[in-house]
DNA sequence: AAATAATTTTAGACTTGGCTAAAAATAACA
DNA sequence: TGTTATTTTTAGCCAAGTCTAAAATTATTT
């Protein structure tokens, strides 16, 4: 089916709520996500329905069928590679890749999108660690634990984040941190909830609260 | 100023069809270039001119102002771009090339754009022999003749096609011509005006009518 | 269990970009 | 120079996607 790239936004919405809350999206949440108005989503969730591309009851919020579970995984796939072509060919740094391939991501063409994957050296993981489902739509799954869950003197290796903000990746960007940057845990705040860690750099550097439970890691 | 996908389009059928007639693009000739209505075309000439992006009087066409000729001349910076970077990079043929760049080009960031420019290595011309405005949009000029003006025993090198189609892009597949290829003019029939010639590879074809005035090249 | 608050849906309107049919202007022809 | 033919514009309509304001439903308090 061909769908407009608002549909797209939507499902998408959908996904990331549902994968996030485990319950239907509400009608305020997706909102936020697609910044609009509460009365926009109504139309839209039940012209989604119409389509079948969502399961959707009057108050109840909506979730993905079969069909928009398999648009919107497409969409999640094209929208990592292109951020993996933005950071590993043209060097964007990893917080401004998001936006572009947000545009990037509703280019229509299976055969663009898998000579893209090819070319990329079929990457599992995008900038910021998220899994790029194949085109069958598979997740590649991984062991990790946030930092946060860890304890004094474990070593590990930053494989993701799970906050993508601007100012939030900037951050990371000053203390030199970045996905495969090693760290070793020194000493656990329990006052403030802070940590003193050591880089691979040999530098000692602290992290806030703002910022432990947001780094995923591999233990080594 | 923020322009939407459809008037970007009409402001590109209205470059090209300047370009081509050195004369103000008549409503019907861009309702062509955009696949549209007459009335359609009428409508939207009154927004850009109203939005200065064109000059234009009731029934006397439109051409570009100086904003809507930059607006053009970097859409068709984009599209190239995209184009090469489909054909070198991602090897796509290049009868293919056009219509995902039709996509592509509409993508807003002059960051990204100038990001490709470089990782492709600065390309001056496009994979069908276009020329790529640059950063300021200025074209590079070079020198070429059509294949149909030399005399026989002529040797020169194509260096660009004037018909975009699929099918003529695909005749010249067949015949194993691309760009870079050396041709020697052997035969000019002048009943049927096809041309016999000799390619780089010691290999004779016949070049009919219909594709001898679409072949440009450079003199060796 | 009411009353109040928050969320969601409906109703009605607007903008963009398209359409067809009819009117107006221009071009071509006899 | 009239008379046709072609082109262009106007007029009126439509679908998508958005909005605000009001009504309906559900959740939270007292
Ligand atoms: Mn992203
Ligand atoms: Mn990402
Ligand atoms: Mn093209
Ligand atoms: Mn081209």
């Amino acid at each position: 089916m061909l769908l407009t790239q608002a549909e797209e936004n939507y499902l998408k919405a959908i996904f990331k709520i549902n994968e996030k809350t485990n319950k239907p999206a509400s009608t305020n949440a997706i909102a936020k996500h697609v910044s609009t108005s509460a009365a926009s989503v109504t139309d839209m969730l039940q012209k989604l329905s119409g389509k079948s591309l969502i399961h959707y009851e009057k108050y109840k919020g909506a979730s993905l069928s079969e069909s928009g579970n398999k648009t919107a995984t497409q969409l999640i796939r094209k929208h990592r590679l292109w951020e993996v072509f933005l950071f590993d060919k043209l060097k964007f740094p990893w917080e401004e890749v998001h936006d572009i391939a947000e545009e990037l991501e509703h280019i229509r063409s299976d055969h663009l999108i898998n000579r893209l994957d090819n070319f990329l050296g079929n990457p599992r993981f995008d900038p910021h660690g998220d899994p790029i489902p194949n085109a069958e739509g598979k997740f590649m799954l991984r062991n990790q634990s946030t930092l946060e869950s860890l304890p004094i003197g474990q070593k590990c290796m930053l494989v993701g984040v799970t906050e993508h903000s601007v100012p939030f990746l900037q951050h990371l960007n000053g203390l030199k941190i970045k996905l495969g940057t090693q760290i070793k845990i020194l000493e656990k705040q329990s006052f403030d909830r802070s940590m003193i860690v050591e880089l691979d750099t040999k530098t000692q550097v602290t992290l806030s609260h703002s910022v432990v439970p947001n780094l995923l890691v591999k233990l080594i």
